[in-house]
RNA sequence: GCUCGAAUGGUGGAAUGGUAGACACGAAGGACUUAAAAUCCUUUGGCCAUUGCGGCUGUGCGGGUUCGAGUCCCGCUUCGAGCACCA
């Protein structure tokens, strides 16, 4: 028999589906484990070559854990919604769901080939109305639900509502868009509109009039992490801030939460600092400045309260309700156009411009500790969105605010001994307090920090402020103007929003004539014929965005059939929360904060029992692509040969890496590849045409795209597996290059050797030798270790190394073979399972195997090599018996001939001897 | 600007503070073959010696700790990632 993958891999993973080897089922008398990969969108592109190299890095995962007796859940599924099939669909007309369908059926395909322990009974789409039923169920719990900041935790909207007809808003401590104060009596007295409008501002899913990221291009809101440098991630299109009713989702009053949990996630430390930058915590206080001559009085928030001395003028965003508040008659026109010229500025023209400007309002605010009066302007170096929308300026002691106090020539008054604030302002928090002393506090001599300390007692005794800790991150903007996406659960009477029954789910995406904004400028659903309540409700028309279907989907693997809950009790019991997740790393702020987020709500209902969803986290390494080129000398038709290229004025030319192999240019090919090659010349470098190259991103453009397919055609899914993890470490990103992988495709043959000469197998019951059981328990061992470190690529090498060595001791013991399979079979699960059945005549399959340990009895060296040092430099090896004792190693080292020399030689003090611990000789 | 990470042969990459370069690719030479493919063997960081044994040097740069540093510490350089007018 020959080592033939395409009969081989097909065989077994159509046996694999057949006797559905991969089912699971709940199993309480064996440990869980859920290993997850972050499931993929179906794009129109496919499969490429470093899209698998999470699943393959998670399905040895699985496979390994299976092996050692867990009750692995590895499921897979499709983040089926999102806007590439909308623009699609908008340019052909064709329904989104029919090419998302296609683009599924694609990729199963490709997934397929590759030989995946997933349990496919439990595949899920986000698009699937069986699905997307969850996501509105769960809207529909958070439009219910309020955070409550004593307890941490989310509660009932109509338990706040009980206490708003007893107390009002006494006592109540809530997240919430405003601080509103309202008595019993007040609220009882409210009408339907001003109560659910009341409501709105402590919901944890609620409508409210935010500045959001529009997009026109796009005709769509995105959020904060689907932006970036004011520009949309998907397609590139500017950005504009502009003030909608729209769906949000209170995120931020997990601020804290998000936080906390981090220092408990097994993720790396990169990817908890990304999302502690992204939460953006500070500590700091509020404080009100009154407006003279005015009931006014101004709120701002500030992280250094020491250095309130030091205020020389005040600043508005220009969003800020304060502005129309305290500008005076005589300064209305100036500021009105100062506002109106931020405004027509899209965000990525403010955040390139940072020219100062900014106008005064004509108002003063009084300085609380001195009494001091001074002006108030706006500017849009403040941004409304974040603390209060208004700063203190303390220009002495931050470059934003001493770069506008030069421009409009406002006073810097130093606060700290010994800075010097003539050219630039002093920022850092450290040195000793000056000209800081009225109104009863003396901050002069103390450190910075101490002062800080000592104002925030300060003014919370005397009420002029308090303590408060802010946070970067936003509440999520939850309406998307789109088509293809779930649909909310509300309907419209008199103007005010209500939930649907929960019966009444799933709401079903409606078909609509086109998928663009009807002429009145309404969502594409305005064009849905009948959408509307069987009362003839209208239906909310914005539907929800990308990351509402993948912020749950792990939980409803556990329970993917269930139509009663999202994941029942008892399953969710069993499961938990996923054990392993493996994705890349662009997700980090956003469906990684929105999964936290969301599972932490459900757990504060009492649906799920882990407050996080993820335990550990892998982030494996982008593969980009590796693209060659060809030199044409300009103005010719003539291939200038990559060595020889400098002697000719030539211009670079892509060229399709699948015709180019070790860079050596595929000439008759080439030729072929396009009409204008056809009469191309050549110059040669010793009769070869050598190809140039370059590590860009894997894109159809660059014609540096390598297909699994191809891959998996040619060399087989093991082989495959087994590069893509051979390839290097998987957190590092990596350029593919299809040139090594005859490596790994010659260690599966010479196994396969090991097993069959021709016809013959070679496989006997003869004793093993101890040589032989050395190279097992080295290999069990090494790649044990490896597995739990995901350092795969040594694992590789250690296989390689072991069946060189059982190949040239001639080894082909059953008991040796058969574990070595075992140990392989994560990797290469096809020709491992093959040879387990027809070489080694087992009869069940490799998955169900036991995972051997190994003896560490067999890997003990009966000879140990020293390597002996002079004054630290090594200088040569002696091999003695392993339980030599310490004075007879000292003895042979010193009794080796060129050890006499060295020591007859000069400034020799000390000799180490090197066995992997330390041992010092001492020569006196 | 702040935070985090990285830098080792022609290439991808190995090295609990202990003989740097495992393993693989590529390259060179050889065996088998009419030939090619496939397979196998040898060499392969650099420099010098190669009728010796071998010697010197070497992990981005500069210091330091240590008997001993790719690894630890301090200071740089370059590259990558995240945040960024966040008060």
């Amino acid at each position: 028999m020959e080592y033939n993958h395409r009969e081989i891999e097909s065989r077994w993973q159509q046996y694999w589906r057949d006797n559905e080897t991969y089912r699971t089922e709940i199993d309480k008398n064996r440990p869980k484990f859920y290993v997850l990969d972050m499931f993929p969108y179906p794009s129109g592109a496919g499969l490429h070559v470093g899209h698998p190299l999470g699943y393959i890095a998670s399905d040895i995962y699985s496979r390994y854990k299976r092996l050692n007796g867990f009750n692995v859940l590895h499921p897979m599924g499709y983040d089926a919604y999102g806007l590439p099939a909308e623009q699609y669909a908008i340019q052909t007309g064709q329904h989104p769901e029919k090419t998302t369908i296609e683009n599924i059926n694609r990729y199963r395909s490709q997934l397929d080939k590759i030989g995946f322990c997933y349990d496919w009974n439990r595949e899920i789409k986000t698009c699937d109305p069986e699905y997307y039923k969850w996501t509105q169920w769960a809207f529909i719990q958070m439009f219910n639900s309020y955070y409550d900041t004593s307890l941490q935790k989310a509660c009932q909207i109509s338990e706040l509502v009980k206490e708003f007809e007893k107390n009002g808003t006494k006592g109540i401590n809530a997240a919430c868009s405003e601080e509103l104060e309202f008595t019993a009596d007040e609220w009882r007295s409210y009408d339907e509109k001003k109560k659910s409008d009341t409501l709105m501002n402590y919901r944890i899913a609620y409508l409210g009039n935010t500045m959001v990221n529009w997009c026109p291009k796009l005709g769509t809101v995105l959020a904060n992490d689907e932006v970036s440098e004011g520009l949309s991630i998907r397609g590139g299109y500017p950005v504009e801030q502009k003030l909608m009713y729209q769906w949000c989702l209170r995120v931020s009053a997990y601020a804290q939460r998000l936080l906390d949990g981090l220092d408990k996630l097994d993720w790396t430390d990169s990817l908890k600092e990304t999302q502690r930058n992204w939460i953006g915590r500070s500590e700091g206080a509020e404080m009100r400045f009154k407006i003279a001559d005015s009931d006014v009085e101004l709120e701002i928030f500030t992280t250094r309260a020491d250095t309130v001395f030091g205020v020389t003028f005040m600043v508005l965003a220009p969003e800020s309700v304060y502005v129309d508040m305290i500008t005076t008659p005589d300064k209305v026109a100036e500021v009105k156009e100062y506002i109106k010229s931020i405004k027509h500025k899209t965000e990525r023209e403010r955040m390139i411009d940072k020219s100062v400007s900014g106008v005064f309002t004509g108002a003063y605010a009084v300085n609380p500790l001195t009494g001091e009066k001074i002006p108030v302007w706006v500017s849009d170096y403040v941004l409304a969105g974040y603390g209060t929308g208004a700063i203190m300026a303390v220009p002495a002691h931050d470059s934003r605010d001493y770069a506008f106090a030069l421009h409009f020539d406002l006073p810097v008054i130093p606060l700290i001994e010994g800075c010097d604030v003539s050219e630039q302002s002093f920022d850092a928090k450290s040195g000793k307090m000056i000209n800081s002393c009225g109104a009863g506090l003396d901050l002069n001599g103390m450190e910075v920090k101490d002062a800080i300390a000592a104002t925030k007692k300060f003014i919370e005794e005397k009420g002029i402020g308090k303590v408060k800790v802010n946070y970067r991150l936003r509440d999520a903007i939850f309406s998307r103007q789109r088509y293809w996406g779930e649909p909310f659960p509300v309907y419209y009477k008199d103007g005010i929003p209500y939930m649907m029954d929960e019966s009444a789910l799933p709401l079903q995406l409606p078909e609509v004539d086109k998928y663009l904004p009807t002429e009145k400028g309404e969502p594409p659903l305005g064009r849905a014929k009948n959408w509307k309540t069987p009362e003839g409700y209208p239906i909310e028309l914005n539907t929800m965005p990308g990351f509402a279907g993948s912020s749950a989907y792990y939980l409803r693997y556990m329970d993917p059939r269930n139509d009663k809950e999202l994941v029942s009790k008892e399953t969710d019991g069993y499961w938990r929360n996923v054990d392993l997740y493996i994705g890349g790393t662009e997700h980090a702020t956003g469906h990684l904060i929105y999964s936290r987020f969301w599972n932490k709500f459900l757990y504060d209902l009492g649906k799920v029992c882990e407050d996080e969803p993820f335990k550990k986290l892998i982030n494996q390494g982008m593969i980009q692509g590796r693209s060659n080129f060809v030199y044409r000398i300009k103005d010719t038709n003539t291939y200038v040969s990559a060595g020889l290229k400098n002697d000719y004025d030539v211009t670079p030319i892509h060229v399709d890496v699948n015709i180019v192999s070790n860079d050596i240019l595929d000439i008759e090919r080439f030729k072929q590849w396009r009409p204008e090659f056809n009469n191309a010349e050549f110059v040669l470098e010793e009769g070869k045409y050598v190809c140039g190259y370059a590590v860009e991103k894997m894109s159809k453009s660059m014609f540096n795209v390598v297909n699994p397919d191809d891959i998996v055609e040619r060399y087989g899914a093991d082989t495959l597996r087994l590069y893509e993890m051979f390839l290097g470490p998987l957190e590092q990103s990596k350029p593919w290059d299809t040139n090594g992988i005859d490596g790994v495709n010659r260690f599966i043959k010479k196994l396969w050797a090991l097993f069959y000469k021709g016809d013959v197998c070679l496989v006997d019951d003869a004793e093993p030798s101890k040589d032989a059981l050395k190279s097992l328990h080295k290999l069990i061992k090494k790649v044990t270790g490896d597995i739990e470190t995901f350092s795969y690529n040594t694992s590789i090498a250690a296989f390689m190394i072991c069946v060189n060595e059982l190949t040239a001791m001639k080894c082909h013991n059953r008991g040796i073979l058969s574990q070595l399979l075992v140990v392989l079979a994560p990797f290469a699960p096809h020709v491992t399972e093959e040879l387990w059945h027809s070489a080694i005549g087992n009869e069940s399959t490799i998955c169900d195997a036991q995972w051997p340990a190994f003896n560490e009895e067999y890997l003990k060296e009966s000879n140990v090599t020293y390597a002996v040092s002079f004054n630290g430099k090594a200088r040569y090896n002696i091999e003695v018996p392993v339980d030599m004792s310490r004075e007879d190693v000292e003895k042979t080292a010193l009794s080796h001939e060129s050890a006499s020399r060295w020591i007859d030689g000069k400034n020799i003090v000390k000799i180490i001897v090197v066995p992997g611990k330390i041992v010092n000789i001492v020569v006196k």
